[in-house]
DNA sequence: TAGATTGTTAATCGATTAACAATC
DNA sequence: TAGATTGTTAATCGATTAACAATC
């Protein structure tokens, strides 16, 4: 293992082979070759392999890797056995999808604190989580030490709402409004922009 | 304008370029800098330029960049000048709510048509769309000659549904599916996996 | 041993960025 | 002319892929 920066493409690759792996797991898959993998995903297997490579060596040589060795290799590389909690601002529609999406819980991710500035919302419950008033975000956030949120409100208010979720102590924005969001070095935001992917199909419908 | 093939990376910015240079027409900005519009998107100017130059030279040197031109370039490129009708295949929590996403159809695309194996959700409506069963699948498709469709059932079923989508002639398809499609080549297929994004956050976190 | 598959190096390919002449 | 900004070349940086020794 050397000490070189991983790509950010392997990063997000990594949930991948995870979720593929869970999947021949509850299969009752126990080996499985980089081969495998990736054909199962649409990836060669070099890459498969390189991307591993940047954490350690969890194959066998001649014979493949361990299904569920490696799922907890995985678990641990992407942080998933912290069991974050994940606050969630705004419960429109796209945010009562995200918290109704059952895809996360199987992750170890659960979106336990919902805020909306609707008082009809509040008081509430949403898929697990109740809903609160966005005036108690920074204390929600604070109490609870939370570290990840969701941003679906609109572009308008998404500043605003990324600011006060950092001033609670929020390190990392998964960010649904599409604009362009400002904080600090130490903040890591990821876009979630829905209406690039309509965009680019249309584009290469024309090209 | 050089003939060489566009980066896939500049071709998901030109959609922030895109809906940025809406924004500041509808400010009343008439011109603008690479540097201005790089800043508002978090994007080096240079890159902006390099971008808009795979398809052309639009702006004036010393000078910038004529906002309504730039639009229309844009709209050209990207192929939102066609007016796509798209087709939506699941009415669940995320279907719904791309459905009353509102930013699609300010950028020509208008999901027109809804499909869902739910008797109770056909025959009502859903955002302007009307709600079909998953049976005319295929008749939808193939009458009202829709090239786009989006796949937002669960994963068991995306394949079979990518399948018939693509037999009623559909070319290119946003899935949501957190499973790999397997079409032919001349399909072009987007992968939006949501759980990606949290997991990703997870993992800056441990890391 | 023969066959399979990993982990890693080196080569290739692709994307970003710096620098600057062209020009408004 | 002086200042600003484009469009483009060349250099740099980053990611993928091919090839293969190591080894089960």
């Amino acid at each position: 293992m050397k000490n070189i920066t991983t790509p950010a493409t392997t990063v997000e690759r990594l949930p991948l082979y995870y979720r593929y792996l869970q999947k021949m797991d509850s299969q009752g898959v126990e080996v499985i070759s980089s081969k495998e993998l990736g054909d199962g995903l649409g990836i060669p297997s070099t890459q498969v392999r390189k991307d591993l490579s940047y954490y350690g060596e969890f194959g066998r040589r001649g014979v493949g890797y361990e299904v569920s060795d490696l799922m907890k290799n995985l678990e641990r590389i992407l942080g998933l056995d912290n069991n974050w909690e994940v606050v969630l601002v705004g419960a429109g529609n796209l945010g009562q999808a995200l918290v109704n999406y059952g895809g996360f819980k199987k992750l170890g991710l659960d979106i336990s604190y919902v805020l909306d500035i609707d008082p009809d919302k509040v008081k509430s419950n949403l898929g697990n989580a109740q809903v609160y008033s966005m005036k108690e975000l920074r204390r929600v956030v604070t109490d609870n030490d939370i570290r990840i949120g969701i941003i679906a409100v609109p572009s308008e208010v998404a500043q605003q709402v990324a600011d006060e979720l950092i001033d609670g102590g929020i390190k990392a924005i998964w960010n649904f409004a599409p604009i362009h969001l400002r904080v600090s070095e130490d903040i890591k935001v990821r876009d979630e922009d829905l209406s690039i992917g309509l965009i680019s199909l249309s584009y290469y419908l024309s090209n």
